[in-house]
Formats: structure tokens, C-alpha cells, sequence
DNA sequence: CGTCTCTTTGACAGCATTCAACGTGTGTGG
DNA sequence: CCACACACGTTGAATGCTGTCAAAGAGACG
């Protein structure tokens, strides 16, 4: 557990740098007004840590947020896909950082929002829905993280961004290895040599790396009994 | 992995029987009546996937909650001790289940109390702060399943458990080995030989195996760097 | 004092990691 | 158009941490 500190060092991003456009427009759900930005590939959003004076919601692209050891071990909670918020935080600071795997397009929300929501304003309900909802996320999370094994990981990972792309069979990864091992607790290494035997087990195809075609969804589903 | 089988199927507990008391009592904070209950040991409290009808307030004893694959592994979400509030759901039906670690006193809230607090009423302040609370709690759990050595994630749950303690040095521990190791993604016998490692390295006592004296604090939080 | 549960310890096996080398794909420049 | 660099991904070999299986020790209780 000791090597990974140089190597797993070289990955943190390079500090915030929001190129902000100026745009406002509504959002109906939330019935406040947010700005656009646009945030380049592996940039980060915010730091962990970091002053929460806004929460996000994803237009285009897939957002990471993730926890680092002091050594540079890292823990990825979620990917965040268009239409998903993050960064709500009960705390004046984030407890996450969160970063852009792929390019990204965001709307900004004025922390207060959140603040006026919980006192009773308008958007309760839907606040209230959303953290719910992560909660129940990320227990199940952690009972993938304390108690499946590299191959369970890896099958309930495909099965999950499988049912979140609509159901397509062809899944589209916008994450690296790395992002994946990090999401599952695993490493880059085990990550390869797992797809590589679900591949010769004929449960999925790998065209390409990035694009996986789950060849036998049903068998998938079972190694999560 | 498969081994677990047989023997961790034993530990699943008997169905709920709540013994509630006819109580009534007012409760400040939330603002609404609840009836207080007693639950003996190892006894189930409800339910992964009962109806949540109510949620509850620790009065006297510990409670855990917990996830169980098909096969009878189970990850612990997390222990509540008095004052904590548990089974809050935004679902009509419970996520996890959970059970008395102890002999426990208990307060059942109605659900409705969460329903109204949804749409404005009082109380969604101190229930959106659990959830936010929960939320990051979950959240620093997974960092511990997925990228901690066994020596780390004994020595954070000993810290833990003692700050939550009061701050003093000894703390006494309501829980099996059982339940620690289901707690930190381990089995029981490395969670043994973790303990007795830490005993031999001198930043711990064990008087009696429930009775942990943390010798050297520093040293234990210097391993979750 | 025996029984039962919980805990500890030992020996061994196995899965995931580590370390290392080799492929593969993409973009750039000659 | 090809050569090269570079990042990303795959594969192999060996180590080691944690799990598994087994047995013995320690308390609690009748």
C-alpha cells in the first residue's frame, strides 16, 4: 500500500480555473437562477474543503467527486451525469472535491438556495429527494466496497452505467481505468484483468476499451445476487 | 468469498417483535409525540425493505444498521447511540435494516412527521442537518472500505468510537468482533489479530477483549493520515 | 464444573496488489 | 505518409495482505 504515493500524487488535478460565461437563465425546478460554465477535462471544480457557496447541476458531460488520503490514495463517491446535482453541502465546505472527466457544461447555484430551501422555502421537496436519494447511493456503495469481490465490483459498475444510459446494451465509459479502480476500490491492474476475463467468459465485448457491450446482461445481474 | 455461507446465514436475526410500551411522550425537537419501545438484543428493529412507517430516536443502548447480500455477507452501515436518529427514509420502504446490539430504549416516530417537514413544516431544519450529517458520514465510511489497510480502518474505528465517547481513553465497545468486522469490510479474525498487533505495538490495553484502553491516541490517529 | 458463545492464535491458501514489460491508439512533426 | 512520443491499457510474475479452516483459550451462566 506504500508505492502508490508518487504515482497516485502525479493524478491531482491542477488548482480551479472556472472560465465562467456570463449567461444567466432559469431553471423551473429549482426556480433560481444559475450561471453557465464550461470546465475542461480532468479540471478541477472545487476542492475538498473548499468554501461551498454554490451547488451544481451537469448539462453536458461526467462529473467525478472524489476523497484523497494524504498519501494520494482516492476514493471516487460518484460520477455525475447530465441532469444530476452536486456539491450540496450542510457544512460551509465541501466535503468532496470534484473534478471533469470529460469536458464539461455546468449551471452554478447560489448556496443560499439551499439555505432559503431548508428554512421552508420553495425547492424543499426536491433538496430533500436528492439527498435521499444520494444516501441510499452511497450505502450501497459501501456494501460493494466492504463486502464484493474485484469481479462483483467490476460487473455491478457495468450493470449500473448500463441502466443509466438508457438501457443500451453499448456502454460508453468517459472515465479511465484509473477513475473506474478508484471508484471501486480497486487498482488500474485488476480492473484490466477483470474485463479481460469477463471478455473471455463471453459476458461482454470490448470493441474498444472505452466501449463495452454487455453481451450477457442476465449472467452480469447474477454475479450481484 | 463463498465459504461465508452457512456460517453467516446463522447470524441473520429472528423477525421484528417490537415489545413497545404505550408511552406517549412529547419531544422537543421534533416537535411530535412518539411512543417509546424496548428492543432486546440481536433483536431486528425492522426490516431492509419493510414498510417505513416510522423512524427512531436512541433513548438508551445501540443500534446498528445493515445490508446483507444473498449469500449472508453483511456490511454495517453504521451504529447509533443515544440521541442518534435513525431509519429516516425518503422511500416507502426501509434501505437497510436494523437491530439492537445491545438491549435498547427506543422512540418510533410517525413517518408523516417526515412527510410534512417535506413540504414546509417544522423540523425540516434538524432533518435535512441528519441527512447532510449522514450523507458525509457514509461518505467518509466508503473512503475507509475502499482504499484503507486493515491496520488503518481498526485504528479510525477505535478513534472514532472514542471521540464519540466522550473524548476518554478507555472506551468499552457494545459490539462483537462480529459487528466490527462487518462494520470495516473484514472478518472477524483479522479484526483479532489487528487488535492484538496494536496491543503488542503499545498504543492499546486490552483488559478484557470489550475494554480497550487507547494508550497512544496520537499514534492511532497518525495511521489515518 | 460443564456448556456455550465469543475471542484469539496458528497454518495455509488465494485474491488483489505490486512491479515490470509490452501493446495500442492518438496526435504531432518531419 | 510515416515516425515518434506519450498517455492509456493489457498482461505476466511474484509478493503479501487478508481470508479460510481449524483448534485452543477466555468468560458468562446455569
Amino acid at each position: 500500500m506504500g508505492g502508490q504515493l508518487a504515482y497516485r500524487l502525479d493524478r491531482i488535478p491542477t488548482p480551479p480555473l472556472l472560465q465562467a460565461k456570463t449567461s444567466e437563465e432559469g431553471d423551473a425546478g429549482l426556480g433560481a437562477a444559475g450561471s453557465v460554465l464550461h470546465v475542461a477535462q480532468d479540471r478541477e471544480i472545487y476542492a475538498e474543503g473548499a468554501a461551498a457557496s454554490a451547488f451544481y447541476k451537469v448539462v453536458a458531460g461526467i462529473v467525478r467527486t472524489c476523497k484523497f488520503l494524504s498519501d494520494g490514495r482516492r476514493q471516487i463517491d460518484a460520477f455525475y451525469r447530465a441532469g444530476d446535482l452536486f456539491g450540496i453541502e450542510g457544512d460551509a465546505q465541501h466535503s468532496l472535491s470534484a473534478e471533469a472527466v470529460s469536458d464539461c457544461t455546468l449551471i452554478a447555484y447560489r448556496r443560499r438556495c439551499v439555505d432559503a430551501a431548508r428554512t421552508g422555502g420553495a425547492g424543499v421537496d426536491q433538496l430533500f429527494d436528492h439527498l435521499l436519494r444520494r444516501l441510499a447511493q452511497t450505502q450501497d456503495h459501501a456494501l460493494l466496497l466492504g463486502r464484493r469481490s474485484a469481479l462483483e465490483k467490476v460487473a455491478a459498475f457495468l450493470v449500473d452505467w448500463a441502466d443509466q444510459s438508457a438501457g443500451r446494451k453499448v456502454v460508453s465509459l468517459a472515465m479511465t481505468r484509473q477513475d473506474i479502480a478508484d471508484y471501486l476500490g480497486l487498482t488500474i491492474e485488476t480492473v484490466s484483468r477483470t474485463l479481460s476475463q469477463l471478455e473471455r467468459d463471453g459476458l461482454i465485448d470490448m470493441p474498444t476499451a472505452r466501449q463495452i457491450r454487455l453481451a450477457d446482461l442476465q449472467a452480469l445481474r447474477d454475479l450481484n445476487a
